[in-house]
DNA sequence: AATATGACTGTCT
DNA sequence: AAGACAGCCATAT
């Protein structure tokens, strides 16, 4: 069997991008800790590869690089989401990771499925 | 199987 | 700070 599917790795990406507190930002590297700690694979350009192709209806703007720096498609956009949320800039144009760094955890990952299983 | 590509990351210059 | 290079992981041809 494959090792990754597609479609349950977008769907945790996704998952990850959409937990991401408002005024927060994480990294690709980070989603993809969190990603490959439930299935087991992947890594950071696996995790742009499915923002590409379904990180449309989320918030792709808490997405950031290691570096804080944004998606490189986009650029201003972000910057200006980043006003309206009250996200941590840094004089040089970046996010300040240092204070708006927020990490995915595993358990969130696996319990913010579209099912949920006990309530 | 090999080559090319990608919303990445780390290191060197 | 910015550009060049290599490394990494998965997919498409």
């Amino acid at each position: 069997m494959a090792r990754l599917d597609p479609e349950e790795y977008a769907e945790l990406v996704l998952v990850c991008v959409e937990q991401v507190p408002r005024g927060r930002v994480t990294t690709y590297g980070a989603i993809a800790e969190a990603v490959g700690a439930v299935l087991g694979g992947g890594g950071p350009r696996q995790v742009g590869s499915v923002m590409s192709a379904y990180g449309g209806p989320v918030p792709w703007w808490r997405v950031v690089r290691a570096d804080g720096s944004p998606p490189d498609c986009h650029d201003g956009e972000a910057h200006q989401h980043h006003l309206e949320e009250g996200t941590p800039l840094r004089p040089s144009g970046k996010v300040d990771l240092a204070r708006a760094l927020w990490r995915p955890t595993p358990d969130v990952v696996r319990g913010g499925r579209g099912d949920d299983r006990l309530g």
